[in-house]
DNA sequence: TTGTAAGCGTTATCAC
DNA sequence: GTGATAACGCTTACAA
């Protein structure tokens, strides 16, 4: 008790109980039930570290086992309203198994995305989930994870050969379009996201295939990339209502992208569904909300969360040098028909 | 080489360059530049780095220094969109000064809180943002950070003496009712938040101050607590809209619960502004596109979040027993006026 | 039943 | 200019 450390240790433990350190770390062991020790022993450990506040340091232990119990969650923007759900499932899932999750949002940068692999390898954290579809060129960082054999889990389809999990954005969207051209539609315009995400990608080839095994023709300008915000739907939305051949259908990319092309319909004076309908994607909290109550596809987001959060962990689980499983998990989405579709007038 | 390492530590990379780990060490260490090194040295160290793929292990690292570079984010769910900018601002500031961001949802669960703070001092975080104004009654837990000087800055009004960063959610509140009273309106609803949130208890008592201080008496069953979401505004607004006063207009205590107000008041045929008036709080990004634009006070939420992380970084500069400044940093809000408030017919 | 000591991957202090 | 080595806080053989 000279000099005043700065925190409490074992070794303060272990002194105040009058006992080596061995003792202390033992009566901590998760088969310290087992483990013969003389009950006297034990209870004056417990009682030094219960009055000393001691909390055993899990560097220390990382370092030992070279186990961190801590993930890395990489996504472009916990702004978009799609990721936060994500999120609580990987996290509800890693909390639940004694992980921690270190968030880190790219915004789709490669640079930020470089960054944020160097430091997560650097903690030497044992996996990694990665959400936003990316595209191989922005990938090029990840051979990083090699060396460290830190785990890597996909939420979309990213150009890698990896454990992922994800939906068929192909498929979903070429049955919404299919719904609309069933009602009679024949201008759908598709309300796209940014042309880097790959979901973006699968959602705007989906129209196409439905558009093209219909014998349709894209409306001029009807196909319109974007981002995937509100600001972007109101925009294009906007400008294809002032065309010529006016879109009796908006297929959009996402439910944000929908609320954007509600607001330019109302400032247009037109009416949904009367005069225009409108599809979103993801089903966000929102979509209930709005009125008139938004059509669109629902993606089962939180469940996508944990079950990425599970391959993780059955990845830890694995031989250090096991060939992960690189077949997508797919799970179902569901069209959700709601008032904002109507047949054509 | 004779059996093979899991991963690549600093003592391959002094074996494939022929020196000491010190040397090592030394290429690594920040004031590498100034040390007397021997060029030809250098370069033989740092091609082993690169051809092994190197990465000093930040663990030994905190461990030695007593500094993870890792601070914890605890809020209670990251799916209400309050949230997210708040998230992006504390973890812009981390990440630029070389921090990681652990999140922890609480859901407002004292015991959800209580095993978060747990593993984040288990793993030695060097401080804490806690966000979601707490009651003193639930923060128990906090007496843990004391043993292992984990800094502590709050976010909104919590009962406890720490930095923290905050609105004034009353002077506010009070100032949004003082301009429906101003346009005329008497009958004005409030649609508050849960119980056991500060932030919800400081907006309801900026409503009755304004209301009192006008001589106005709240209505019956004017005064709805509930939860921050879009279902809660639409239930709570949708059972006054039934009853025999009307309101003439609603205060939300935030963005959500207007939103949730927009649906009942659609849903009687109604029409806002003309039939009610209806504010919000939060100024989330959909209130500007929403349809009639929604009134709202515009909180500062992502410069909390940077200016909260900020209060952490000058913490840890501090003398380690130094007193910090528990006086709040107040950043203002703004009332934006949109579309949703008219005066009453 | 308990203690001693090696080692996890670093950095920093001291020799040489 | 470079190399040993102690130390950070812990777990786990191995001794006693």
């Amino acid at each position: 008790m000279s000099r005043s450390k700065a925190t409490v240790s074992i070794r303060d433990v272990a002194a105040a109980a009058g006992v080596s350190i061995a003792t202390v770390s033992r009566v901590l062991s998760p088969e310290s039930p087992q483990i013969s020790m003389r009950q006297e022993t034990r209870e004056r450990v417990e009682k030094a570290i219960a009055e000393l506040g001691y909390r055993p340091n899990d560097l220390a232990r990382a370092l030992l086992h070279q186990r961190t119990a801590t993930v890395g969650l990489v996504l472009p923007d916990i702004s978009n309203p799609y990721y936060p759900p994500l999120v609580r499932g990987v996290e509800d899932v890693a909390s639940a198994h004694g992980y921690r999750v270190v968030l880190c949002n790219t915004d789709r940068n490669p640079d930020k995305l470089a960054a944020y692999l160097e430091t997560l390898v650097k903690t030497r954290v044992d996996g990694i989930v990665i959400a936003g579809g990316y595209l191989a060129a922005d990938l090029g960082s990840l051979t990083l994870l090699r060396t460290y054999r830190t785990k890597l889990v996909a939420v979309g389809r990213h150009e890698l050969e990896h454990p992922s999990v994800r939906i068929d954005n192909v498929a979903a969207t070429r049955r919404a379009t299919e719904y609309l051209i069933g009602l009679g539609h024949r201008e759908i315009a598709f309300l796209g996201g940014p042309e880097g995400s790959t979901t973006a990608q699968d959602r705007r080839a989906g129209y196409r295939a439905a558009m093209a095994a219909a014998g349709l023709v894209e409306p001029a300008g009807g196909v319109q990339d974007g981002e995937f915000d509100e600001r972007s739907g109101y925009e294009h939305a906007g400008a294809l209502l002032g065309s010529a051949r006016r879109p009796t259908a908006f297929l959009c990319a996402n439910d944000r992208i929908a609320f954007g092309a509600y607001a330019a319909l109302a400032d247009a004076g037109l009416s949904v569904p009367r005069d225009a309908s409108v599809v979103g994607f993801d089903d966000v909290p929102m979509a209930s909300f709005v009125r008139p109550t938004l059509t669109t596809v629902a993606v089962p987001t939180y469940e996508i969360g944990q079950e990425a959060m599970r391959l993780l962990l059955a990845a830890f689980d694995e031989a250090a040098d096991a060939e992960p499983a690189t077949d997508p998990v797919l799970l179902p989405t569901r069209l959700v028909e709601r008032a904002s579709v109507a047949p054509p007038t």
